[in-house]
DNA sequence: TCTGGGGTCCTAGGACCC
DNA sequence: TCTGGGGTCCTAGGACCC
């Protein structure tokens, strides 16, 4: 490729940003965006030493004048739409990576509206003029050199790596500017006294093994010598799809924490469901107070987004864990689905007619009404059903045993 | 420094089949 | 019945990313 015409955009300090643009009271200050942890936060607040994913008591600690603002996910979404949108009208090639995040490929782009450079500049004024918020970009011909690009780029700016000078942009730069390259690693190759891309890239793929294991190393030495050879996909299926909640320390009875497992199967299972998709593994994942954790995991003849079959599954798991560590503390229960297969659309929202569910036994359709999604309950009902797991554990709803009771109560 | 939730990918061993 | 090789699937854990 002579033009470095893979972008990849990222969007500064999105969910502060979006808070500042709903809030205009708030530009200019430290704001952070978060409850227990800082989900985001603004330039003027990382001055102070604030970061993402900090305790808001350690960044309060570091800027006792910090504005903490609730996440609203709404709005966050609906100026990600926007901003993909303007994505798409440079290129149909894009590649979302998260919610503020994206790959573009603008390769068949630069006979409608000029070089990769003009269509990074083009697309950041029409971010900022149509949103409000700023984007960084970084221009190159590797994914993962505009990756590292577009993070020097922050805040607010843009960077084009021109083919041959990949290198020199490349190699000074440290371990950690590396994909792949987080805590663990980062210290095994220090230790080694590796400490910029340079030096991964001087060295023998052999050598490296030995210090991070013959995956890590292939990929970390092919990187580091700007070899990347990844397309920017843009129609990538999720493989998986999860839910978990967070707890206080403490010992917990299967009758505790089923109705926490209950309600975590249902958000999964409501958001295959809305996906089309269905799964053949689940996954308990439980994490104990020293913060060690274990999973347990089964897989099904049959594929299914149904609540009951897999929370049937994830129960004998959970059991299977509380079995095994009958003295931890627990701290977070999570299941995790995999193997997802596609489904035909299924139409299980409860309240529609029988004929909606498929028809069947009056035992069959209560059973699938029961698979009927929060989202669906809170809908029927108007209220405030359950939110979050610890309230279950809290006692902060009268929600004792599953999904059922939910609807007696408020029927 | 271990605090939140949602993900991807890799490794490694065991079971099982041919 | 054992030994060898190859492949696939499943399970469990770990590192990393946003």
């Amino acid at each position: 490729m002579d033009v470095p015409g893979i972008l990849h955009a990222d969007l500064d300090a999105f969910y502060a940003a979006v808070a500042v643009l709903e809030d205009p009271s708030l530009a200019g200050k430290p704001v952070a965006v978060g409850g227990g942890v800082v989900l985001s936060c603004t330039y003027e607040a990382r001055e102070f030493g604030v970061r993402g994913g900090m305790r808001v008591v350690d960044a309060r600690a570091r800027c006792p004048q910090l504005i903490l603002v609730d996440g609203t996910f709404d709005a966050y979404t609906e100026y990600s739409r926007k901003v993909f949108e303007i994505f798409t009208s440079f290129t149909p090639v894009v590649e979302p990576i998260s919610i503020d995040e994206a790959f573009l490929d603008v390769t068949g782009s630069i006979h409608l509206f000029g070089s990769p450079e003009d269509i990074a500049r083009q697309l950041r004024s029409d971010v900022r003029e149509q949103t409000g918020l700023a984007v960084s970009v970084g221009a190159t011909t590797r994914k993962f050199l505009s990756k590292i690009a577009s993070q020097v780029a922050k805040p607010d700016g843009m960077i084009v790596v021109q083919p041959g000078g990949e290198t020199a942009f490349l190699h000074p730069l440290p371990v950690s500017y590396l994909w792949g390259v987080g805590p663990v690693t980062k210290r095994k190759l220090n230790e080694f006294g590796l400490e910029t891309i340079g030096d991964i890239a001087e060295i023998s793929v052999q050598s490296l093994s030995s210090m991070v294991g013959p995956g890590a190393a292939r990929h970390l030495h092919a990187l580091a010598n700007n070899r990347d050879a990844r397309p920017v996909e843009y129609s990538r299926e999720a493989k998986s799809v999860g839910a978990q909640s967070a707890m206080r320390a403490q010992r917990r009875t299967m009758e505790e924490l089923a109705p926490v497992l209950q309600l975590l199967t249902d958000r999964v299972a409501s958001r295959l469901r809305k996906k089309a998709r269905s799964a053949r593994t689940v996954t308990v994942r439980v994490r104990f107070g020293d913060l060690s954790s274990v999973t347990r995991s089964a897989t099904v003849a049959t594929p299914t987004a149904s609540t009951s079959a897999l929370v049937h599954v994830a129960r004998k798991l959970l059991q299977k864990v509380l079995d095994e560590y009958p003295k931890h503390e627990i701290t977070l229960l999570g299941i995790a689905t995999t193997g997802l297969g596609v489904d035909e659309p299924i139409q299980l929202a409860f309240g529609v007619d029988d004929e909606a569910l498929g028809g069947g036994t009056p035992e069959e359709l209560e059973a699938q009404a029961l698979d009927a999604s929060v989202d669906e309950l809170r809908r029927r009902f108007g209220r405030d059903v359950i939110t979050h797991g610890s309230d279950l554990l809290s006692g902060r709803t009268d929600h004792t045993d599953g999904l059922s009771d939910v609807m007696t109560r408020d029927d």
